[in-house]
DNA sequence: CGATGCACTTCAGTTCGTGAAGTCTTGCGG
DNA sequence: CCGCAAGACTTCACGAACTGAAGTGCATCG
């Protein structure tokens, strides 16, 4: 059922392999994002699973929560350093994704509705770094 | 309920979620492995699952099946050069669980049957890269 | 007064993954 | 000769995960 928590490896997947969570951490490492914003962001996501994953995230120390008692009630996540540490694992994903996958778009939050771009890069180069 | 195709993270997002996916790339990137190895490897998966993540990772290319006609029937599958281009992404994540997530186990292939050696690392060292 | 935004929660339904058992073939032990 | 075992899967029934739509509470905008 669940991986073996010894290796580092199957540790980091567990995370990991959560629907959504690594596109979060995504949003989340180039700023600070609500609720609403992650939810605009991640076209598709279900709010209830968008909580689920905060409040993991939040569990595990990687994503602060912290709560603006304003009039529309405003709640800002944001990574801790830990979190931060998943980032290089995100840019690895972009790399392999752009070179293997033939996916050109940005996807980043500041990106939000520019699409069909793509000069169709299906034939991968040959060379591995 | 899919991703957007278009970024390059959520592309590798989708074949990297799945659960076992990871762990199966990592076993095979030591070395070529036959079903039932992986699946002592993998302690815990189901063997549909097993048969599942290898068929879809055939089928996007990152997996290479191949069958020997031998008297107990054999079947090796390795990665591809698509599929080794995955390896760093687990070499991140091996870095990551063993800085933050306090796992310091082997966990791989060549490491099955030592458990519990690990120090107790609890607590993270407070220094990112 | 009704609509809207925010941050969620609840609910029913679908998809995903699990664990046990079964399939088919051949080689070996009794 | 029978039965068990290995290897590579498949089938099945069940539970966990994720989805989509709707609902909640409050205050401001029109």
């Amino acid at each position: 059922m669940a991986y073996d928590e010894n290796c580092p490896v199957c540790a980091t997947a567990e995370i990991v392999c959560g629907k959504w969570t690594l596109l979060i951490i995504r949003d989340l490492a180039d700023d600070r994002q609500r609720f609403c914003e992650l939810e605009r962001s991640l076209k598709g996501i279900s709010p209830r699973t968008l909580s689920l994953r905060l409040r993991a995230l939040e569990e595990e120390g990687m994503v602060k929560r912290e709560t603006f008692p304003e009039v529309p009630p405003r709640v800002e996540y944001a990574l801790t350093e830990k979190g931060r540490a998943l980032v290089p694992l995100i840019e690895d994903m972009r790399s392999y994704g752009r070179r293997w996958l033939g996916a050109e778009g940005d996807c980043t939050p500041a990106a939000e509705d520019d699409a069909a771009v793509a000069p169709a890069v299906v034939a991968p180069p040959a060379f591995a770094a």
